[in-house]
DNA sequence: TGTACATCAGTGAACGCGCGTTCACTGATGTAC
DNA sequence: TGTACATCAGTGAACGCGCGTTCACTGATGTAC
């Protein structure tokens, strides 16, 4: 049955919404075409009817996951405080709802160039974004801020590759919140 | 045509050598087990002889992983003789022969508890070493060697994330060893 | 030391399964007149 | 405004394929006597 173009574009946006959850979740290959339109309320079939592949969805909802976080992440007063939320448990606990990088880096860098690209856009806006809640003079401000989301996005990472409720995992991010907050100083 | 003791442990080090640099250049998913044995000199059948199963020697090669890296670390003189070889442009074209962390750290955290758990042992030797090339007061050197790691890892994730030869690339690279050495003066 | 037999590493065909993608079909929506 | 027809989003069966794993078989190695 044919549907209305309002009403197909808002099924499009909730396939793309799930893809942007369920992939930071489960990694692009962890989660499949069916399972993801499952999720989204309809069988697999319609897919392509928006999608041109799996693969170029990977890219959409890649950016997809930067642009919400973004929203996110304005929510933060200042460096100190994103930096709270960023690095807290319940953002590990809840890789579908926070940081692409965190969650994607690996696939993304053995995953074809749309997706590299789509996946370098939103880490440039994150970079910019840190910088401009540093002080100092520029140059040092950019480095300063490259260096800094390395730590953010790398202490994320590992807290959830090791073993749940482990001392470590709660070590890797104080850390560097303790770290980078002595620096931003 | 059976083969002697010493022969079959030997054609199991070659299996198990080929996975732990496979799994790091391509991922775990990334791997098949009739490639690995194929890449090994052999065919896909025998490999139920030696492992249990394919996540059982996704285990046992990230074990092998790090300890080849604790020799390849071996070699640095210091602390920044370190940074400069784990964050150059030679480790971030071979994943296979760098770090075990910055390869898989995101497929570990999906994954089964004992790949968790061999991540973990690596990790924190790797902590260890590096706090000891630490100068200053215990509880802080600890705090400071955690939050080093994981911006190296970031950063290494990050740089090979982003489009081959972009600028953001480099910077990613740079700009860890910068404001880590500057941490260490 | 020699002989007979059990063991088991390696081979390659076969298995069941889930995957991404295709396709004929349906019927409400959009459009031409 | 009403009518006839083309369009196309969603459905579900089907496709070809590669995967992890199993299995019967081979024949050299290891072992018991």
């Amino acid at each position: 049955m044919r549907i209305s173009k309002a009403q197909a574009q808002a099924n499009r946006d909730r396939v793309l919404a799930a893809a942007a959850e369920m992939f930071r979740a489960h990694g692009f290959e962890g989660v499949s075409v069916g399972e993801l339109m499952s999720a989204a309320g309809f069988t697999h079939g319609g897919f392509y009817n928006h999608f041109g592949s799996k693969e170029a969805l990977a890219a959409e909802a890649l950016s997809a996951a930067w642009t919400q976080m973004e929203a996110e992440r304005a929510r933060a007063a200042d460096l100190a405080q994103l930096l709270d939320g960023y690095l807290s448990p319940a953002a590990r606990g809840a890789p579908g709802r926070s940081c692409p990088a965190a969650a994607l880096a690996g696939e993304v860098s053995r995953g074809p160039p749309a997706v590299r690209a789509a996946f370098a856009e939103g880490l440039e806006r994150m970079i910019a974004e840190v910088e401009g809640g540093l002080s100092g003079e520029s140059a040092e401000r950019r480095s300063r801020a490259v260096a800094l989301v390395s730590g953010m996005v790398g202490a994320l990472m590992l807290s959830r590759a090791v073993p749940e409720a482990s001392p470590l995992a709660d070590e890797l991010l104080a850390a560097t919140r303790r770290e980078a907050k002595r620096a931003l100083l």
